[in-house]
DNA sequence: ACTGGATCGATTATCGATAATTGATAACCT
DNA sequence: AGGTTATCAATTATCGATAATCGATCCAGT
């Protein structure tokens, strides 16, 4: 049949994956809900084998939970994972920084921009490209520490899907998250490794403590 | 045939994947190996599909790569990822630290076990047993952060496994890797948050700028 | 001989079907 | 009735087969 995309560019298990992560990320697919591989396969008109492989790396990346024979289920993800997830961002870039910051890999110029981007959206109210120049920002900074394996573990924690909950539940001052950004460019660029680390703690931890769940949370 | 064994306990998938491991942790399978799913699975007796799934739990902890269509390899582990793994596990183990000891819920008790079991192991110069007691000290204050993801992230990294390997690479004092445990224990212990947090990205990176590769580095 | 392209073998990605397991329900013995 | 066991439907885990794709090889035309 003439399927839906006529370009399977990348791999079925791939889109799947990236799919579930998309619907458990908007709330579709709620937390402690079951996810039943042959009617997901059947929801994207594929079969069991593609499914099985988009949920063993969503169980990888901590979203669901298995139980051998028994089930795939959805994690309790924006309560308590989404929260968790920024104690372990802040880790990781700290990490980086200690890396990236004696060695001298920071990219200054893309930092820059990425700041520059993220003024330019914050004025002009957009959210979405505030939480994409902040990813880039972050990403940048992993990148510089040359270390595979950190980058793997920061990746793993799909930060750009956790971003777009996070901002649209704190709404937060667009204004004041750029600026915090500008103020950590300025440690990095300063080489002043201790204020840096110290700012990407607080600037995380912060949100780490936010209530995020003002809305679902006392239900 | 009458195969390997006769109860499958555990899912095939989760045994091959520990093989897997195992072998490559073990140097069976080399660095930069491809792994051929095929003949994978019919080295275990069994057919592709839990091999495939394997391959994807190893990928998603680092420990292969993974080119859509091209084919699995085993990553540079022992030279690279090895190393890199110890900046990785600093910084989740500080952020533990950090998230345990204001809160109060290290196990002071069985953290002293493990030290005492560690230092009596390197009184009998057991490599292996100091490895076990260290890597069960370190799950203690992992433990102790009550964040999943954080655990999660620092359980894919696959201590266990690396450990042995390092251990037998670097062949370090067995009575100084005690002492510094027990240092680092005494900071807990005192609440020293800063020491504790210092102790542990030094005793880390300590091991990272080790040259593992003392034999296959300059080659 | 040298470059660009067609062909071939090997391997991965996916499929459809089957075996095995789970949790729930219903029948059963004391 | 109380608790235990047999049965059933649903679902996962695995299999064997097929289609799609990659990399290398071989060949023709210049």
């Amino acid at each position: 049949m003439t399927e839906t995309q006529p370009l399977p560019r990348l791999t079925l298990s791939r889109q799947i994956r990236d799919g579930l992560v998309r619907r458990i990320v908007s709330g579709e697919l709620e937390p402690g809900e079951r996810l039943v591989e042959t009617r997901i396969a059947e929801s994207y008109g594929t079969s069991q084998a593609p499914v099985r492989e988009a949920l063993r790396e969503l169980e990888a990346i901590g979203m669901v939970e298995t139980r051998p024979r028994r089930g795939t289920f959805v994690r309790h993800f924006i309560q308590q994972t989404l929260r968790e997830s920024y104690v372990v961002r802040a880790a990781l870039e700290e990490a980086a920084t200690r890396l990236a910051l004696p060695a001298g890999t920071l990219p200054a110029d893309a930092l820059r921009a990425d700041v520059a981007a993220m003024r330019e959206a914050a004025g002009r109210g957009d959210v979405g490209a505030v939480g994409t120049a902040s990813v880039s920002f972050h990403r940048h900074i992993v990148d510089a520490g040359h270390n595979e394996l950190l980058k793997h573990a920061w990746e793993a924690l799909q930060i750009e899907a956790r971003t777009s909950v996070t901002l649209l539940a704190v709404e937060p001052d667009l204004g004041d998250v750029a600026d915090e950004h500008a103020e950590l460019l300025d440690a990095l660029l300063s080489s002043d490794l201790a204020k840096a680390c110290q700012l990407t703690r607080d600037h995380q931890w912060h949100y780490a403590d936010l209530p995020h769940d003002a809305h679902g949370r006392a239900r």
